[in-house]
DNA sequence: ACAAAAGTGTTGTCTGTACACCCATGC
DNA sequence: GCATGGGTGTACAGACAACACTTTTGT
């Protein structure tokens, strides 16, 4: 390929498009904007841009995710990259797909404003535009995936959780319930939990223990390989 | 993005790299290209090309497979797309990577020949140009991940083959001795695989029985999950 | 009869899962 | 003192891993 002239090559429009999650406690929600104009008026897409000439695809990525939310520092993963002749009405486009986890409370009633976007529930798909709805059922399965052996999930938690909160996001993303003697022997037997002094008082009298996700001791597990489900 | 003109928007090289992996009964191999010219001469490449713009992006991984190989209907996964600004040294490419199972028996001296292409054992990699070394090891590991739930690893084998062979093959993709009493039973509780009156003699005097996958088997039991490994 | 590879069973350990009661606290 | 959610233990079943001998047949 080195040696050859790139010339007549055709050139393409390379997209980014973006699925991010949040969990708010009960459900695992996307984070789309709703078109106001025909075609597909009235639709759900998903957050997306295209990749400039002078920055690589995950920088790109990273930027259309950082103009939506204002967040850096993100979990983010590449999802794939899909390619199909016509799945763009406008044009020829071709798109990468990325999802990223974020803690939903640091994502601003200003900002979902600013950009016309809102969280949806992720338990039953809306319409969404083009192959978007195929790029969200990919990205939840492979979500699921991931989180299964990665401590991951933890970047869809505030910084500290109470087990039950962690626990339902899991039944979120899995769609099933789980039993609570099972889950916690299962997380604490993996020794990668800190828990604190303090503790959430407001839904219950006796109150539950804060946790924190020990990233150190973790990276010391790594190799081992996790089992979260 | 449907109601914006896309007309200064930077247009992007597209270029589709092969990860071809075939077994030879010993090793996990895979079809590379040596570089008869600087740069990189000597190093070893993947076989590639570029999307054109009128064929969508699987399309083109098939195509440049077939290109190289003759050979069509063939198992191929996209692996990743890869986008780095400086990953190609002549001129700003993104690439996406697929990788292919063949049998190695199908792919024939004159096509080595005529393409110049070469088996070369995955066991500890050559030097490779660009970043076709990190594609090739993301792609022996999504390979792993795939094989050990999925019956894709006959691909890899002649339509008929004996146990020996299978777990042979699982040996070399996870480059680790197996016991055999407990991969057959592993194996033949599934049942996927269809035994023939057949024996393969060549090897040893008692002959061991040929065995074809089960492809209407598999579909009925696809939905439950299986576990290779 | 022997060499060489094929084929086959058992046991202990671990992991997963199902299931129900006591605890601490605020009112 | 009682209502509410938090926190904990046990027992059974299935999966996995370790391990060695008998069978077949060509020479």
């Amino acid at each position: 390929m080195g040696s050859i002239t790139y010339k007549h090559v055709h050139r393409h429009l390379l997209a980014i498009d973006c699925i991010i999650f949040g969990f708010d406690g009960e459900d695992l929600k996307g984070l789309f904007v709703k078109r106001k104009l025909e075609p597909q008026k009235g639709n759900w897409s998903l957050m997306g841009g295209f990749v400039s000439g002078i920055e690589s695809v995950d920088a790109a990525a990273e930027r259309v995710l950082y103009e939506l939310t204002g967040l850096g520092n993100i979990y983010m993963e590449q999802l794939h990259c899909y390619g199909a002749l016509d799945r763009d009405i406008e044009a020829r486009v071709v798109s990468i797909a990325y999802f990223a986890l974020i803690n939903i409370a640091d994502y601003s009633k200003e900002l979902l404003e600013e950009h016309h976007a809102t969280w949806v529930s992720l338990k039953k798909l809306p319409d969404l535009i083009f192959d978007h709805r195929q790029m969200v059922e990919d990205a939840k399965e492979k979500l699921r995936e991931k989180v299964a052996t990665h401590p991951v999930g933890f970047a869809l938690l505030p910084p500290k959780f109470t087990l039950k909160q962690l626990q339902a996001l899991y039944e979120a993303i899995y769609e099933m319930p789980l039993d609570k003697r099972n889950f916690s022997r299962k997380i604490f037997s993996m020794n990668i939990l800190q828990k604190l002094e303090e503790k959430e008082k407001a839904s219950s009298r006796k109150g539950s223990f804060y946790f924190i996700f020990d990233e150190a001791q973790y990276k010391l597990l790594e190799k081992e390989g996790l089992k979260f489900i």
